[in-house]
DNA sequence: ATGAAAGCGCTAACAC
DNA sequence: GTGTTAGCGCTTTCAT
């Protein structure tokens, strides 16, 4: 027995006493005369046969698997993401691979060139940096990638994006509607995205009401808990009356060495995180944060994909490169260090294929963020809540 | 252009002028003269080329991918696992495809039926509860599965476990000795095996205390962090003065209602969890808690299951038949159909194949409970320390 | 309706 | 050292 003991559409056949055609069609569903579909399926199931994915995969040229990668899963936020993700995957019946990256730019790359061995028809791409060399990959990828995040205009892939600077500006809004005025800001790495992005939010919110940005009131650190106690510890000698975290884990951290020094949250300071992640009810007390949609973004980033990858041409893999020459001004996708004019040869190098398959422009949504108000932001002064 | 325009060994065979076998070689890194090696590289890198990682599963018989299945992916436990695990397999050169069960028993048995279709070389499974079809299916899967958790004795399956019925206990006994009388208990589901075992645990430390096992003190509920809330407000009216909950998420759970009554942890009631996930550290005040050694047991999980695959015959499927005879006194891998006095004749009834693969005798591995002692379980009385 | 045969991209014998 | 060839298990023409 050659393989490792599976029966083969072979052994069914042999049983049957049939051809490997006829296992194939009976087994797909395909038309057959009774005694034959029959006794295939009778043969099949006693041998308990389970078709062999791989070489299906080989012959369809899709894998039927898909790949998510994001920063950090022990990050509440992500795994929002994944299972919002997995439901739409899963009925469309792909198989989800995770992937973390730990942030590590070169991490992201590597699994964007991981789409050329063909493991997965198409990535979900949570980046927290954005470099020059992401930019140029997300154009040379061999399949269908959905970025979540903002990319810079001109990017030629689909994007789900939330407006986080918008969602700062609501928490810092309410810090201030709810009587604080000296809000510091533990921020992630200025570096990323969301990092500059929140911190846009935040001076926009003081700007419009009125305060003053103080740079001893806020600190930048890595994304996490512990970074985030202690960044607030930094704070401190600066007075603030309220804490906005650029995000839960961070938010929490702060709580906690707050809370450590035996200060009371709200009564001394007020809280704010963002994402709304599982963190923010579970803190103590419970978190003020800002939703971003992080379920809505994922469910949203799958479908984008899904519509690329059944949608138009659903050939088995979407047209590399050559094909966006749409935007005018646009940089050829790579050069085929060779003859120019030698037709045949380069065909590999991603010369435009014969067939004009229209790259369909590539589609944004974006998220709208929604501030949830809980116990760490209640006014500092008595509570007129009932 | 037949596949997705990705070059393939043939279009680097014609560009420098070889055969695919010359390509082959020299991608894998085997003898060919200077000049030969030289022009296939070169091709191979103008090209852009990635090998086809369908087609060498194909060829090969392995994925290179491992599953791992666990109940929850949101559970910072499984989390800590997924980091462990994924360090050992990728370092050994394996993708880690992650499988969120949510408990449920029969997406546990299509994990296990999953192996069949060759989509991973072997799997994972964190079960959390072990039925008749669970112990079947173990002993028909198509490939290595390492079990993490209790599994009754004489099924042949390598498992990982925790003692968690000493580590209930150590938390259990460290209440008593930080002067609880009145300890509650907030469980799990008690149909599941960590229930019963930590049930175990508890009655047994209560009684070794001399405590008195009182119902009224015990609930029984979900794990989550929800239901930890809901069950420690049914368990108030019997006065407690300590909770030990099943695990942290339970215990986050806990500390949160109490605190939202107005209750003071640790001064009105100590509360402690188990597993020690991060859930432990971040929650307020700082969550006792048993280490239950999750990553070392995901790390050890992993090792068993490469040792698995890669261990004895490492050829390209499981076994087949005729090479594992050298282990002297080990029983026959597989019967091979129509040998010796082995029922033959069944391979078609669907009854078991043969035997149920045993190379070498299952492996099981134990961890032991560590007490991690925080905030939340200080003795009520003020505390002597230093 | 069914069977024979041609590959999908790759590796590994087996000849030269 | 290099090329030719035979599959891995499956789907899909193309004849019959």
């Amino acid at each position: 027995m050659p393989n490792g003991g599976q029966p083969t559409i072979v052994s069914i056949a042999e049983r049957a006493g049939v051809s490997i055609a006829s296992v194939s069609r009976v087994l797909n569903g395909q038309g057959a005369r009774r005694d034959t579909t029959e006794r295939v399926r009778r043969a099949a199931a006693e041998l308990g046969y389970v078709p062999n994915a791989v070489a299906r995969s080989l012959k369809g040229g899709r894998t039927r698997q898909l790949t998510f990668a994001m920063p950090d899963i022990g990050n509440p936020v992500y795994v929002a993401m994944v299972r919002a993700i997995q439901e739409v995957t899963k009925a469309a019946g792909y198989r989800l691979l995770l992937h973390s990256t730990d942030a590590v730019a070169e991490d992201e790359l590597a699994v964007l060139r991981s789409l050329q061995d063909r493991t997965s028809d198409g990535l979900i791409l949570v980046p927290i940096r954005i470099t020059d060399a992401h930019i140029a990959a997300l154009g040379e990828a061999a399949g269908p990638v959905v970025v979540i995040g903002s990319l810079p205009d001109g990017v030629p892939v689909d994007s789900v994006r939330a407006d986080s600077v918008a969602g700062a500006a609501l928490a810092v809004r309410h810090l201030h509607a709810t009587g604080r005025r000296r809000i510091a800001f533990v921020n992630g790495p200025s570096d990323t995205v969301p990092g500059r992005n929140r911190e846009l939010g935040y001076r926009r919110a003081l700007a419009e009401c009125g305060l003053p940005y103080e740079p001893a009131l806020v600190a930048h650190t890595d994304f996490g808990v512990d970074a985030g106690a202690r960044a607030v510890e930094r704070l401190l000698p600066a007075r603030p009356d309220a804490v906005f975290c650029a995000n839960d884990q961070l938010a929490l951290g702060a709580s906690h060495a707050l809370l450590a020094r035996g200060l009371r949250i709200p009564d001394d300071l007020a809280v704010a995180g963002m994402d709304d992640s599982e963190l923010a009810q579970v803190g103590w007390p419970p978190l003020t944060s800002v939703d971003l949609g992080s379920s809505e973004r994922g469910r949203r980033a799958a479908e984008l994909l899904l519509d690329r990858l059944e949608g138009p041409g659903s050939g088995p893999a979407a047209g590399p490169g050559a094909a966006h020459a749409a935007e005018p001004g646009a940089e050829p996708t790579r050069a085929p260090t060779g003859a120019a004019g030698d037709a045949p040869a380069d065909r590999a190098g991603g010369g435009a294929p014969a067939g004009p398959r229209s790259p369909a422009p590539p589609r944004t949504s974006t998220a709208h963020p929604r501030l949830v108000v809980r116990a760490s932001t209640a006014p500092a002064t008595d509570p007129p809540t009932r």
